[in-house]
RNA sequence: CGGGGUGUGGCGCAGCCUGGUAGCGCGCUCCGUUCGGGUCGGAGAGGUCCCCAGUUCAAAUCUGGGCACCCCGACCA
């Protein structure tokens, strides 16, 4: 089906994506609001409404549609995009399990897809967002280019976004444990390398501390000084929490600028990740200029414990230990299981078996043709241009007639076109490097010589774009030395 | 919004620091040559040097202002 692009906002109102900022919005001349959607389970799911009987269930209904996006940076060449088409499906059902085998369904056939176009891709846990939903899972297809970091074990056990990835982290070097925690000054010191250099100590017996705001509360988030605090993590482990406190608001909370906060002698909550859930760590007075050594939580501060670290490269995997390697990757498809996160504020209910209402089960299945194919080029490709899989290639063969034999060449070439291929002629008055440059460039599968010398002998030469093998092959024979 | 960069024949760039006839490669036109991995030679066409103002005998070049585009960051279903 065709689904509109232009969409009352009053259906993302009820959802809560209005709030979104990257919706495209616009008024009609009467100054009602609309807005162009980035995905379209509002749509869907106000259509669903007319689904009355879970004798029609389940549904799964899909298309291809305009997507628009109001990027606060388009970049990337076809990555990211104002505009862009989008496949997607959207899976209705009436009961858990059947949300599950929905979902089910769709990630095989997308990994069926990513196999056939050659595509390799790795499917991990990634973050939802304001997507809501329970889970949602990436397919990211690692590429030279990208915006995703893919963190994947070296024995190829575990895979995961670096935004939700889990990792063991090298063990801290600690310096001998205090009875207390002791004062001590560190004049104009800002940075966890200066803290550590003054001191003596490794970075990762320090701490380091950076306050954000949840409903109006000031939160410490807590993790170790050699590590970056994850956003994605922090936000997931605080519920409402929505920026970085302002100087003003950590000045008067804690009576003390950014480099020398710490969680003794703070009022609020404190999240610590677990790395300092065991030993002395270094952590700031709340006084400028002094920082406190021997801090230990349970004993000086009660934390909340959560995972907040990012995982650096050469982190150990969590499932065996092996050396976790990055990888930059392209995300070409993302898929939610959403559950009732659309139908409930939209209505869309069915009556089940037993008599009783209930709101229809949605999964959301979407895969970027563009994307695809942007990472498709970044993995088949050599130093003279693309190698296309068959699959997705725009042309099975290439024919390249040299200049002079226009009429042989247009008669291999229907040949093959009557076997069932299809075929690019290349017919230019060109020099033949010229054009064997241009066939290597586009990187079709197969590419067929047509010239002089081989044409005496009645034969032709079929060479195969990936691996730059070349043969003679007969004209009567042609077809089958095409197909082999 | 912050940081950095770039604007010069159709395309890609040099020249700018240190002011003085605007240059290179590719492409284009014509003649010849060559013709299974981007031939070779010759002749030629083509530029408000992003815009405005200023300094100067003289500005692509120096100064000030503006515009556009690109990259990085914040952001990101």
């Amino acid at each position: 089906m065709l689904m509109p692009v232009l969409t009352p906002a009053e259906l993302w109102e009820a959802t809560g994506r209005l709030a979104i900022s990257e919706i495209f919005r616009l008024k009609d001349r009467t100054g009602r609001d609309f807005i162009l959607p980035v995905t379209h389970e509002e749509t869907v799911t106000f259509h669903a409404r007319e689904i009355q009987s879970y004798k029609q269930l389940p549904q799964l209904w899909y298309h291809f549609q305009t997507k628009g996006r109001d990027e606060l940076r388009p970049r990337g060449g076809l990555l990211r995009l104002r505009e862009f088409v989008m496949k997607d499906a959207y899976s209705f059902d009436r009961d858990e399990e059947g949300l599950r085998t929905s979902f089910e369904k769709n990630r095989e056939a997308y990994e069926r897809i990513f196999e056939r176009v050659e595509l390799e891709t790795y499917y991990v846990q990634a973050e939802s967002g304001i997507m809501g939903g329970k889970f949602s899972f990436d397919f990211l297809a690692p590429s030279g280019s990208g915006e995703n970091t893919l963190v994947v074990c070296e024995t190829g056990d575990y895979a995961a976004d670096l935004e939700v990835a889990r990792a063991i982290p090298r063990a801290a070097e600690l310096p001998e444990p205090l009875d207390a925690p002791e004062e001590v000054e560190t004049p104009g010191v800002t940075t966890i390398e200066g803290l550590a250099e003054l001191l003596g100590i490794d970075a990762t017996a320090t701490s380091k501390a950076m306050p954000v705001v949840k409903e109006d509360a000031l939160v410490l988030a807590l993790i170790r000084g050699d590590d970056r605090l994850s956003e994605t993590k922090l936000y997931d482990a605080l519920p409402g929490a929505s920026r970085p406190a302002t100087d003003e608001e950590i000045r008067s909370a804690f009576g003390a600028g950014g480099g020398s906060l710490g969680p003794i002698g703070f009022e609020g909550e404190v999240v610590a990740d677990e790395t300092l859930r065991e030993g002395q760590f270094v952590a700031g007075a709340n006084r400028d200029g002094w920082h406190l050594r021997g801090v230990q939580a349970g004993r000086d501060y009660e934390p909340r414990f959560a995972d907040l670290r990012e995982p650096r490269e050469g982190d150990r995997c969590p499932e065996c230990g092996g050396e976790l390697r990055f990888r930059t990757a392209i995300e070409v498809g993302h898929i939610f299981n959403f559950g009732a996160f659309y139908s409930a504020p939209l209505g869309a209910t069915f009556v089940d078996e037993d008599g009783t209402e209930k709101p229809l089960l949605g999964g959301s299945y979407g895969i970027g043709p563009a994307r695809v194919l942007a990472a498709i080029v970044e993995q088949h490709h050599d130093e003279d241009g693309l190698v296309w899989p068959r699959s997705v290639a725009p042309y099975d063969v290439h024919v390249v007639v040299l200049s002079g034999l226009e009429e042989q060449g247009e008669r291999v070439a229907e040949l093959l076109d009557e076997a069932g291929f299809d075929v690019l002629l290349d017919d230019r008055d060109l020099r033949p490097g010229e054009k064997f440059a241009d066939a290597d460039l586009l990187g079709c599968p197969t590419r067929v010589t047509v010239g002089r010398k081989t044409l005496e002998d009645g034969a032709v030469d079929v060479r195969d774009r990936a691996t730059g093998g070349e043969q003679r092959v007969e004209l009567e024979r042609l077809v089958e030395g095409v197909r082999r």
